[in-house]
DNA sequence: CCTGGAGTTGTCCTA
DNA sequence: TTAGGACAACTCCAG
């Protein structure tokens, strides 16, 4: 009896590592891994993610010794053909989280079980299942604290499969060399350089970030990871959303590494993050609607502003405050931003210019490599003040004095708004409140070859708590 | 039920 | 210069 054939559906678990669809494919018969890109999905892939992916596309398939299948379109449709049509007894794949494609996925299951295959879903992405961890009344955690002593203490994570694959002996696939360059994922401008310098996707690149954050990183991160010119962060954000390393392997390397080296406390904040990123997982698979609608009803009344002017010059990075173009520009080349800056450019749009989150989470999905639907949705509603969490709304970051904080000797905005770098590491930090001399003997000329800040923020402070304030005065 | 403590990531003013 | 309280008062969660 020939051996049978198994599909291994690859989606965002671009990797051969710690990956328990594929172990059991493995197990089950002969691997033909597959992979589909379906464009006609909520959410689909902004150009800087088309970009990774094909890159990560290409990593894989070597992986395989060139065996990668690829289809293009309705993965609900090609699947159950593809399988017939390649005698496959099973299809494998692990589970992805977004609202659309739980529903695809099980429609899936039932037409490939109706054609007599055999599905199988695995957990591949996440620590836990976004279903486990609830409250002992049966409803799931709001606030991340609670979430996150709960689930360490009962639900120690699984350690990640050590088991190696290499020279996998999968179906040898017949489509045209040139398949993954004809998805056409690659942009028409080759806009993209900074990002190769910045970035290699795959799953040895995925490696290499990790333990260039474990060798350079980890043992300054609790406080480092605020200072975006330290690079004290692991950068496995883009890596973890393509799955090219799993998070209890990420997980697991560092918690062992701070054992050894005595960083405990820092290798415990780390999971933390990683554990965040759990938490918006959770968060999105028991409240579908985050990634469009506010959590908290009374936003739907705020005031927003349609400033169209001010969105583009916040998107293009020309705001007039250096720290919030720093990052925004640092997004438009690199398609990443540092967490901080994040945080920092987020508030600005939505406190200072009044402008919808989503408008923001929109620009972050196209721009970065990261763009990942639960962390996107959950970190844009938690900055608007929308979100599940009680976080008092007066919280309002000023760029200023965050720069002065976190990017103090202004390397950062140096790097990336390098029209201001002849100012002196005061002055940096707002040239719209420096003395026209020291201006012009840094050679900056507002409003010529850089803008006049766009806003005054104590008046757009005031503007937003007042905005704020009128939501909770009526209930 | 009720109660009290806590909540990733702040800013500003005053003493 | 720095530390501490005000901001305004909410929701969540565990006991």
């Amino acid at each position: 009896m020939p051996e049978q054939t198994v599909i291994m559906w690859f989606r965002q678990d671009l990797r051969l590592g710690d990956n328990p669809a594929l172990l059991t494919a493995i197990e089950k018969g002969r691997v033909l891994p597959l992979f589909i890109l379906d464009e006609g999905e909520d959410w689909a892939p902004g150009a800087a993610s088309r970009w990774w992916l094909h890159h990560s596309l290409s990593a894989l398939n070597e992986s395989l010794q060139g065996n990668l299948w690829v289809l293009k379109g309705d993965a609900g449709q090609l699947l159950p053909q593809f399988a017939k049509d390649h005698g496959a007894s099973h299809v494998f794949w692990n589970r992805c989280y977004e609202p659309s494609r739980i529903a695809r996925d099980s429609l899936l299951k039932q037409t490939l079980k109706e054609a007599e295959i055999t599905p199988g879903s695995y957990n591949g992405s996440l620590i836990w299942e976004p279903w486990e961890n609830l409250k002992k009344d049966g409803t799931p955690y709001k606030v991340f604290t609670p979430f996150y002593k709960y689930a360490i203490s009962n639900n120690p994570p699984a350690p990640p499969s050590h088991i190696s694959i290499q020279n996998l002996d999968s179906v040898e696939c017949s489509q045209d060399a040139d398949r993954i360059e004809r998805l056409g994922l690659l942009p028409k401008i080759n806009w993209y350089e900074e990002m190769t310098a910045t970035w290699q996707p795959g799953e040895t690149g995925a490696r290499q970030k990790l333990e260039h954050f474990i060798e350079n990183g980890l043992y300054d991160y609790r406080k480092g990871r605020d200072f975006p010119s330290k690079r004290s962060v692991s950068m496995l954000s883009p890596h973890l959303h393509f799955g090219e390393i799993s998070p209890r392997e990420a997980a697991q390397a560092v918690k062992q590494a701070g054992e050894i080296d005595t960083n405990e406390e820092q290798a415990e904040h780390f999971v933390r993050e990683l554990i965040w990123r759990e938490f918006s997982y959770y968060s999105l698979y028991h409240f579908p609607h985050l990634c469009q609608e506010n959590i908290k009803a009374q936003f739907n009344r705020f005031p927003w502003a349609a400033d169209e002017t001010n969105l583009l010059l916040w998107q293009k990075g020309q705001t007039g405050f250096p720290l919030i173009d720093a990052g925004m520009r640092e997004l438009w080349q690199t398609g990443y931003m540092h967490n901080r800056v994040r945080m920092i450019v987020g508030s600005f749009l939505v406190k200072n210019l009044m402008i919808h989150w989503l408008e923001g989470a929109r620009w972050f999905w196209d721009c970065l490599v990261d763009a990942d639907l639960a962390n996107n949705s959950c970190s844009w509603q938690w900055v608007a003040g929308s979100g599940a969490d009680a976080a008092p709304y007066f919280r309002i970051f000023n760029p200023v004095t965050q720069s002065q904080r976190f990017d103090p000797e202004g390397s950062y905005i140096r790097k990336y708004v390098p029209e201001l770098a002849g100012l002196s590491n005061k002055a940096i930090h707002d040239p719209s409140s420096v003395a026209q001399e020291e201006l012009q003997q840094a050679g900056v000329i507002l409003g010529e070859n850089y803008p006049r800040a766009i806003v005054d923020l104590k008046e757009s402070r005031v503007r937003a708590l007042d905005a704020y304030k009128s939501l909770a005065d009526q209930g």
